[in-house]
DNA sequence: AATATGCACAACCGCCTTTTG
DNA sequence: ACAAAAGGCGGTTGTGCATAT
C-alpha cells in the first residue's frame, strides 16, 4: 500500500508521524512482524522511539507501537464480536461516546481500534438504518427521552468508567513480558516507575450494572434464548452471556473475573470469555436480535427504561456531585 | 467475464495528554 | 515551573477481498 504523499505538518514535539529518512510505511511484512515480536519478547518494548533501530526495523516507533498494540500483542482476541460484546459496546458508547480506549478497557482483549472499526462499520450503520442517532442513542424523531438529571448521571457514570479504565490501563506502561522473557534486570523495558499503590477498595454504586440488569433481564433475549439461538447456529455458549462488572470500587477498579498478575503485567483473567464461540454474522442475518428491527425499537425504549430503573432503585441520588472526582 | 460496489480492517495522521529531566 | 519528549487517542483513509450487477 503506497499512500499518496500528503503535506506533512510537524508535530508540536517534532515527532513527525511516519516521517524520517528511509522509514518504511504501509503494511507490515511477516519479516518485520517477526523482528518486532522477537525483540519485544526478549527485551520488552521500552522506549518506542529507540526500539526500531534496536530491533533492526526501518519504521518509526509509533508505527511499531501501533503494530504491537493492535495486532501482535499475544493477548488480543480476534474474530467476530459476540452478541454480548456488541451489547456492552452499545451500552458503554451510550455513556461514554467515542471514547474507544475507555470502552476497550471494559472489553477484555479487544483493542480500541477493533472496537472503533466495528462500531463504524456495523453498529453505527445498523442504528442509523433503524432511525436511531448513533451518537445520542435516541430515535431521530423522538422527543426528549432523558431528563437533564439523567444526562447528568450519565456524565457522572462516564467519568467513573473512564477512571476505571485508566486504572486498568496503568499496567500498560510496563513492558509486556511473555513467558520467555529475559530477567527484569534487562536495561530495556521500564522507563517509568509505578506511582503510589491504589487506595483501599470500597464497594460503590455501579450504574452500568444496574442498567444492564434492567435492560437485559427485561429483554426477551435472555441467556436461555441466546443459548438456543447459538445452538441453532452450531456455535456454543456455555457461560453467562453478560460480561458484567461484578463489583466496582470507589477508586474506579472493578472485579471482572479473577485478576492475575502476570510477571509485571496485571491481567484480568478472561476464561469466561474464551468460552464464547464467535457468532458468524451470516448465521444471524435472520435470527440475530441485534439485526432485527424489533430489537432496535425495543432497545430505544429500554435505554429509557434503564435510566428510569436507575432513578427508581437509587432514588436517594437526586443530585450527583456537580463535578465527579475520581 | 468484467466491472462496480460494499465491507472489513490495518495503518496513518495530527492533536492532546502525560512523563521526564 | 517549564519545555521537550514520548505515549496515547480518535478520526480518517487506502487496500484487498467478496459480492452484486
Amino acid at each position: 500500500m503506497v499512500r499518496p504523499e500528503k503535506k506533512k505538518k510537524q508535530n508540536n514535539n517534532g515527532n513527525m508521524s511516519g516521517l524520517g529518512v528511509g522509514l518504511k510505511k504501509g503494511p507490515w511484512t511477516p519479516e518485520e512482524d517477526r523482528k518486532l515480536l522477537s525483540y519485544i519478547q526478549q527485551f520488552g518494548h521500552g522506549s518506542w522511539r529507540s526500539l526500531p533501530a534496536k530491533a533492526g526495523l526501518k519504521r518509526c516507533g509509533k508505527s511499531c507501537r501501533l503494530r504491537w498494540t493492535n495486532y501482535l500483542r499475544p493477548d488480543i482476541k480476534r474474530g467476530k464480536f459476540s452478541l454480548e460484546e456488541e451489547r456492552t459496546i452499545i451500552q458503554l458508547h451510550a455513556l461514554l461516546g467515542n471514547r474507544w480506549s475507555t470502552i476497550a478497557a471494559h472489553l477484555p482483549r479487544r483493542t480500541d481500534n477493533e472496537i472503533k472499526n466495528h462500531w463504524n462499520s456495523h453498529i453505527k450503520k445498523r442504528m442509523t438504518k433503524m432511525g436511531i442517532d448513533p451518537m445520542t442513542h435516541k430515535p431521530k424523531n423522538s422527543t426528549q427521552l432523558l431528563s437533564s438529571k439523567l444526562n447528568h448521571m450519565a456524565q457522572w457514570e462516564a467519568a467513573r468508567l473512564e477512571a476505571e479504565a485508566r486504572l486498568v490501563q496503568k499496567p500498560k506502561n510496563h513492558p509486556i513480558q511473555p513467558p520467555c522473557l529475559v530477567s527484569p534486570s534487562s536495561n530495556h523495558g521500564h522507563h517509568k516507575t509505578p506511582t503510589k499503590p491504589p487506595p483501599p477498595l470500597l464497594p460503590c454504586l455501579d450504574i452500568l450494572k444496574v442498567w444492564q440488569g434492567n435492560l437485559w433481564s427485561n429483554y426477551s433475549i435472555n441467556n436461555e434464548n441466546l443459548q438456543s439461538l447459538i445452538s441453532n447456529s452450531n456455535a456454543s455458549v456455555t457461560t453467562p452471556a453478560m460480561p458484567v462488572l461484578t463489583q466496582v470500587y470507589t477508586n474506579g477498579s472493578c472485579d471482572q473475573g479473577p485478576a492475575t498478575k502476570y510477571n509485571h503485567h496485571i491481567e484480568t483473567q478472561t476464561d469466561p470469555f474464551e468460552e464464547f464461540a464467535y457468532i458468524d454474522d451470516a448465521n444471524f442475518t435472520d435470527g440475530d436480535p441485534l439485526r432485527s428491527p424489533d430489537y432496535w425499537e425495543e432497545f430505544v425504549d429500554l435505554l429509557d427504561g434503564g435510566w428510569k430503573s436507575i432513578t427508581n432503585n437509587f432514588g436517594m441520588i437526586t443530585s450527583p456531585p456537580t463535578s465527579p472526582v475520581f
